[in-house]
DNA sequence: TCTGAAACCTATAAACT
DNA sequence: AGTTTATAGGTTTCAGA
């Protein structure tokens, strides 16, 4: 599969919106049989185009209705320094999403919690826990106005 | 169903990771048989905890690989003003995700393109064509850290 | 709420166009 | 690359504990 033809970026398109489409249902969308859909879902599995599956849930529903963005600095921006601050992060279940940024801020972090006061928590225990940070900025989400894991394809 | 219990949480916690298990296997993992793991999934799904299936796909393979974060300031904080904001957002399907958030900038939007020269030109052509922006701040991601769908439940 | 059995359907593979 | 056919295994329903 050196690039992907017409039919397989319809097959993503549908399964971005919704895996559980079956094969057939697929197939039956692009005007084919199951087997050669079937066959090109293996091959976008395979080559990795379709990284996972997986279920969405709803935050508000299982009581993390909080959401915030940080941006933080490093102090030191040595590569060792760097490199543990971001193993670091990736202990936090909390943070949701973690970028390094270019600019003049180093990272932007996602991360999503119960309450104000749990944020306030994990910034007292576990971010502040964390050496070499030199500026947080703390942004909160008053609504989320759009919000989907599909690429534009 | 009122609250949820620990076996449902366990569910939940497989499916955010992998929704491609089968309810046999999330069975066999909690030790139950598939009919009442299967009783709970259809549950889940009715009462909103599960929003929906998707599979998620590699932007680098796809040639999506800029990600930027824009921070926006409108002009004018009429209703009217930020309800049309908005709806055009929403327009955007570049746009993956969109929050109005507190604080001295009134929108964080995550945009995926092919290349930097999309952004400019998303930004010529689209974003400055939405009236009342006051403020635009451009970040890019040079590196995914940790990025994941699943909440820490 | 669970177990276990039965019916139904889909996924998967093979043989062929 | 596609269609058709065949079958193992999963989904779904339901009676009973």
């Amino acid at each position: 599969m050196e690039k992907l033809d017409d039919i397989d970026l319809k097959i993503l398109r549908i399964l971005q919106k919704n895996s559980k489409k079956t094969t057939k249902e697929v197939a039956q969308m692009l005007n084919l049989t199951a087997s050669p859909v079937y066959e090109r879902i293996r091959r976008l599995e395979n080559k990795g185009y379709i990284k996972k599956y997986v279920a969405l849930l709803d935050k508000i529903q299982l009581n993390r209705p909080i959401t915030a963005v940080c941006m933080v600095s490093l102090r030191y921006h040595n590569e060792g320094f760097i490199d543990k601050f971001e193993s670091q992060i990736k202990e936090l279940k909390e943070v949701q999403e973690c970028y390094h940024m270019a600019g003049k801020v180093d990272f932007f972090l996602k991360i999503n919690l119960q309450s104000l006061d749990a944020y306030h928590e994990f910034v007292r225990l576990k971010l502040s826990k964390i050496e070499n940070i030199g500026v947080l900025e703390s942004y909160f989400v008053l609504k989320e106005i759009h919000s989907t894991t599909e690429f534009f394809i």
